[in-house]
DNA sequence: GTTAAATTGTGAATCTTGTAACGCAGTTCA
DNA sequence: TGAACTGCGTTACAAGATTCACAATTTAAC
């Protein structure tokens, strides 16, 4: 499916476990309006889940709620490994660890020995050293990639080589990984800086409404 | 210009800032590689800014980057606000702190008595009350949201009134700005679950694949 | 001075994403 | 009963983004 379609179903999702048992039904403009999204597009991202509302009475809560996660996840529960405990990786860490229970971040790597062998938010923080062999025991399939930009790329090698099929990556550097290998990369300096560039571009446009009495 | 193509000018630019001084002329197939993009969509991007290259020489890279940072922040210094000094935000600031001088976070917002007035980072933590006399003071255009997803409507509604016009949304709920305010969403969650979404459709690929005999 | 090689800028084609529109099926109320 | 709502599923359309392909241009070499 479309990725950018995928990434509203979780949104579609996350918003429905906190209206569950609240509400037993929605109508596709209520919880569109939640997500910020338009009813049309949330009817259309549906469409491919197979799941079905009925008019004057909407989607089923718990029905959408376990169809959408059927198709996000699959079965079973998952786990994910986080590489590189430092600024970012420990506020990711109880983040991730308080909201999301069928997601869950079970090994944790540096290469600082101060970090090594302790236990941050329930998850244990191993040497870089056992990657390979915790991934494969594991059978960890999802890492967050937080490490030095320089490390970046042989972090995300080790991880795919060790069995890893997706990576989230916040270091600005871009990845070199098999191509089945799915990798989402957020840079953070590049939002502030898309955000300041718009920023700007509102105080000329306000400027101009003044001078041309728009 | 479009939105997309923004963010990457911004990647253009921290990369060429890195090789300036080591290289006088960079091709757009070297620049692309190492932004992780195509060549011919840096050209493409390069376009409307109105920069040229030549050829058997490429691109002047200080021309380049003088260039860009003008269509991309215009000219001035700009400063940025932190409402929220939590998990989040407390490892945001080192980070943007540290590297982008040009993008100063002076001001920091939070609700916590422990941390207000208290330095973090060289930047001053203020009590929330004093939002809009800081941000229309400073004249502060950008701030970035890292606070619990309750208070996040409310705070872009007060920072938008101070005179912000480019928001950094971290909560997972969509703002309610007037229509000139530019709002960019980060949604981790999202992005780890997509994430965890499309590792777990390579798994089933690659057992497809074994199977079939691909 | 001419040729050859390489790279640029850009129009056209392709692919992706979002929006609007429309028919259809339940539901309600006279 | 049936007429009018309301909201769903789907299709058609428009806008945007990316890739392709190639003429134009610059330099180096001979
Ligand atoms: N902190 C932020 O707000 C922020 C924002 C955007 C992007 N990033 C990116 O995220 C990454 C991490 O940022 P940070 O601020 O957490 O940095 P940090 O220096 O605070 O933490 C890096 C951690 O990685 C560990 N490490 C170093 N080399 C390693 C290796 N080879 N394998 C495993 N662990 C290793 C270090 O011991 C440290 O704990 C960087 O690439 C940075 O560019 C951070
Ligand atoms: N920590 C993460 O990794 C992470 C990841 C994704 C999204 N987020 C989002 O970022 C936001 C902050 O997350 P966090 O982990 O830093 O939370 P946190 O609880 O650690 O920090 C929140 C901070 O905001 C302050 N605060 C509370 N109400 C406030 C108000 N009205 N105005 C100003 N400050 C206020 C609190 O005192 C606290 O310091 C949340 O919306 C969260 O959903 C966080």
């Amino acid at each position: 499916m479309r990725e950018r379609a995928i990434g509203r179903l979780t949104l579609y999702r996350r918003t429905l476990r906190e209206l569950d048992e609240k509400m037993t039904h929605i109508f596709s403009h209520q919880l569109a309006k939640m997500v910020g999204v338009s009813a049309a597009q949330l009817r259309r991202d549906l469409m491919p889940i197979g799941y079905e509302g009925s008019p004057n009475r909407g989607y089923e809560v718990a029905g959408l709620l376990a169809s959408l996660s059927q198709h996000l996840d699959g079965p079973g529960s998952h786990t994910v490994a986080l590489i590189g405990v430092g600024n970012l990786g420990r506020a990711l860490l109880p983040y991730f660890t308080a909201r999301n229970p069928h997601l869950r971040v079970i090994a944790a790597f540096d290469t600082d020995p101060q970090k090594i062998d302790r236990i941050i938010c329930g998850c244990r923080v191993y040497a870089l050293e056992r990657l390979e062999e915790v991934i494969a025991a594991e059978e960890i399939k999802v890492a967050i990639l937080a490490v030095p930009r320089d490390t970046a790329i042989d972090c995300a090698q080790r991880a795919a080589g060790a069995g890893v099929t997706g990576l989230l990556n916040f270091a600005p550097i871009p990845l070199e990984v098999p191509r089945q290998v799915f990798v989402e990369n957020v840079d953070l300096t590049m939002a502030l800086e898309k955000v300041n560039h718009f920023a700007q571009r509102t105080v000329e446009v306000r400027e101009a409404d003044h001078t041309t009495t728009d």
